[in-house]
DNA sequence: GATATGTTTCCGATATATGGGACGCGTCCG
DNA sequence: CGGACGCGTCCCATATATCGGAAACATATC
């Protein structure tokens, strides 16, 4: 159809490793499949390759379960829900998260943190050290309960409401009053719209940190990643643009533990 | 340093598609990584192919995200996650099943089916009609509850002691005596450890099934096969021998379907 | 039954993958 | 401290695995 056929002029520069002509297409292939079921023919005519060609990878990708053929063409195979379920298991979120975490403190200079949920806490799993003088405390290890530290609100985004009053109250040990419990989800509710939670530490300790959720294949909020600290340096006016700066950090991460968006089309 | 010299003895008889030598090695090694994380001299090693060869397949795999790299050698990466998740979608289990259903039904002669659970309820999802003159009728889309058909038992097995005894009351519509739901149980109990569900229809039409659960991915019963006819053929004689070739056949889907054993050593 | 679209097989030329070997680096050990 | 070892990386001549044309076959469309 168009001038496909000798002029690939200039290379491709994602060719990346040499000598894998044959894997990089098998596995461009997939990387259509992941599109929807499709015909031979039509992966052919996408990827610019012979019907030959596409036919014997497309038989060898189902040859070994990687696809399965449909009524309506080739189909993500089973082996990759096996191969999924174990990369769950092998995935090593801390691993995945540290270049985009020394990334976003080089751009930033601030020091930058991630962390799980367990259960009523937040877990603070790493922390790159950024190159103020000041710095944050907070070290890998740390447990914090899990409604009162910015990392923490971010690991609760997709609770309930019910859920949030919860947690708050348990944080508080003591019993908030009405005004501050309802303070306190009027907050929630705005990070929640705006995806990026902006904290103040309540101890009066003038920290404060900036915390955007991290999610994982299933598009569950699996971890956080923030940027803390004190309110001198980590200004009103430069919290929105470091706010943009940690959202595409951990839109990052998110991709590459495998989320790929809201809901695929 | 072995005898892995040359001496690779056999040939691999699964070749399969041919002029996919490249692609082949690469699945190998992502066969390989399942296992745990693996360095890739060692993959070279075991797979008997150069280190430099194991190097470029293990740097494509890896530059396409389907490996990442750990302190421990190479490991399942996220992409993976992604079309994990993205298979499940796509998978349709009745088509993944049909087959098998087909294969079962030649060498036994008797009616297939499967069936997946909606609730308190089991639906018939297909079936493959036997050679045999007498049918049973229950078709594709039938809904009974799930506690009174060998289909649905098998779905149940998973299920704890409490949920079985609330199932079968609701199937009974009235309540059932306490022998009669202990009976039950018992029944139950012994399908659990055989693992296959030999059932007799209640309703004294002289239906006879034998039903097996079929498990995903993630270990979880999905669907489940059975085979049904009138107690007249599938005789007290022949069930041990039917059985067998029932749970291979859900040995096999399940295996299709991505299930890689009760737990990965 | 004729046309169109997709799937599969075969085969020779050549682009492509292969493995030997060398290098740099870190670690272990005497 | 120096040498041996294991691993990852790179280069390059060579062998061969891979590619695509053509055509048989299968299925859908009209």
């Amino acid at each position: 159809m168009n001038g496909m056929t000798m002029a690939d002029s200039d290379e491709k520069q994602e060719q990346g490793v040499k000598g894998t002509q044959t894997l990089m297409r098998a596995l461009d292939i997939m990387d259509e499949v992941i599109d929807g079921p499709i015909r031979a023919a039509d992966l052919a005519r996408k990827l610019g390759m012979s019907k030959t060609t596409a036919h014997r990878l497309v038989q060898a990708l189902r040859s070994r379960n990687y696809l399965s053929v449909t009524r309506e063409g080739f189909a993500l195979g089973p082996k990759l829900l096996q191969l999924g379920v174990l990369a769950t298991e092998q995935i090593d979120y801390v691993r995945v998260a540290r270049p985009f975490m020394e990334l976003l403190s080089d751009r930033t200079g601030f020091c930058v943190f991630v962390g799980k949920r367990e259960g009523e806490y937040s877990r603070h799993l790493d922390r790159v050290t950024g190159t103020q003088r000041l710095r944050v405390a907070t070290a890998p290890g740390d447990r914090r309960p899990i409604a009162e530290t910015g990392l923490g609100k971010a690991l609760l985004l997709d609770e309930d409401e019910a859920g949030w009053e919860r947690l708050y109250i348990e944080a508080r040990g003591g019993k908030p009053s009405r005004a501050q419990i309802d303070a306190y989800l009027k907050d929630m509710r705005e990070h929640k719209a705006r995806g990026t939670v902006l904290h103040d530490s309540e101890l009066g300790d003038g920290v404060r940190s900036i915390a955007v959720p991290i999610r994982d294949a299933k598009g569950n909020i699996c971890i956080a990643i923030s940027i803390a600290s004190a309110a001198h340096y980590l200004t009103d006016a430069l919290r929105p643009g470091l706010a943009e700066q940690v959202v595409r950090a951990a839109e990052q991460i998110s991709g590459a533990v495998g989320y790929s968006g809201p809901r695929r089309a």
